[in-house]
DNA sequence: CCAAAAGTGTTGCCCCTACACCCATGT
DNA sequence: ACATGGGTGTAGGGGCAACACTTTTGG
């Protein structure tokens, strides 16, 4: 079979002629418009929630949407994502990754664009959004639905993404706050990863992990005997990483 | 989106407008030429390999460069993924999956192009290459240097993105034909982790999982005492797929 | 004193690791 | 016969799961 396309400028060789003008081959490329969407997550009462915004298109009228935005000509696509996300929360230290391009021809009503979805893990109660525009709030993850373009399709594969990832790396603590009980770290896996957990045998994984500095402090104005506070050690953690390995599935 | 009124009351809709015209709107956004890239992986002469050319483009005389095509107008990324390993393989049935965005505003000389690296697999043996056009061919992965673009970096992710999949899904089959030997099945696995593994507790580990079918047939031509030949249970496979859970960092 | 959640140990099991010898084939 | 890799079993240890009672605080 013969599959040679010579209409495709990257795959067709030029009879041992290199291409001397890029930036006259880059010009003759057809050009999509490209956004990125963050995904926030965040963590309050025991439910983990995503912010939003109503679409501010009428073709989803009433429908919410991701936050996100065109991506600037000389801006990097991450810095695109720090920018919507300090526009938004007023942070910049926030956790940050990349999870999946969509692009999908008809996703957009207004003709193909083709967005890079972030994924942000924040503690809410330290964030105090600063823009209410478009009734932006919190909602939680299990209720979602009659989303904008794709953006169902978006949380979703950012939440089985982060579900994989917390098991993996301590990207949980990017949820609580700075000190925390040993009881919200475990209300937090649980409901992310919606499964119940032992405490006894939680306990003993993350003290025997031994990244938790304990901070001798007790939670206040709890109706029952309070817990301890911990907060995690960014640092040995960095130190000690470990490289792990084994075959399972 | 205006995002710099921060005295907004709370759960305001901004200025109560809806954008009517989504088609008007995509078009006054600046637009980017998209292209995919695929890091095509075989495995041969007990070395992981990358399938590459010779750069087309003057600016990178001499380097070599991943096969990569715009995406056209009407194509979902993953289409031209598979388009541009069936034109330089002949294959359509390999395996294909996405692996990460790249989008810095320099890394092609022409002007800015962003890129969607894809990972593939395939059987080298099986899957003869059909078009030689600009020195097509496999490299080892351990001796890459002065790629153009920043397709060593895409390269980089890549094989790390592997190394982690291949040990939380069966992947690696996708690299040896239907039949092969625990052996090959064993350097496969040392050669992409970097790591040596006991015979013995290989063996015990893959027979406990259960997915390999015993063909009953031995490997000939071969100076020593032939093994069995196996092949993996697909089926199987997908019937009993383990949601895995355990933390671990 | 009651409610509610914190804190704490032990046991069994399974899986992983480490390790050495005989076997089948080609030359 | 020899060289080469194929094929096999066992013992010990570590980590995970299962499991119940006492303690502390607020109301």
């Amino acid at each position: 079979m013969n599959t040679t396309d010579a209409t495709s400028p990257l795959l067709r060789r030029r009879n041992g002629k290199l291409i001397t003008d890029a930036r006259a081959l880059v010009a003759s490329y057809p050009a999509v418009p490209i956004t990125v969407d963050c995904v926030i997550f965040g963590f309050e009462e025991n439910e983990l929630k995503v912010l939003l915004i109503r679409s501010d298109l009428q073709y989803f009228e009433g429908k919410w949407s991701l936050l996100g935005d065109i991506v600037k000509e000389t801006e990097e696509l991450e810095e695109a994502a720090y920018r919507i996300l300090l526009q938004r929360t007023g942070m910049n230290d926030v956790f940050l990754e990349q999870v999946k391009a969509f692009g999908s021809p008809s996703r957009h009503p207004g003709g193909r664009v083709i967005t890079i979805a972030y994924c942000s893990l924040l503690n809410i109660k330290h964030h105090e959004l600063k823009i209410y525009d478009n009734e932006l709030h919190w909602h939680n993850v299990k209720n979602l639905n009659d989303m904008a373009f794709d953006h169902k399709e978006v949380v979703d594969e950012s939440y089985n993404w982060l579900q994989k990832r917390i098991q993996e790396h301590p990207l949980a603590f990017n949820l609580l706050p700075e000190k925390f009980s040993l009881r919200e770290l475990q209300n937090l896996y649980e409901v992310i990863l919606g499964v119940e957990l032992d405490r006894r045998n939680f306990r003993k994984k993350f003290f025997s992990m031994d990244f938790l500095i304990d901070l001798d402090q007790y939670e206040e104005n709890v109706p029952h005997r309070p817990g301890k506070l911990y907060k995690f050690n960014f640092e040995k953690y960095e130190k000690n990483k470990k490289k792990w390995f084994a075959i399972d599935f």
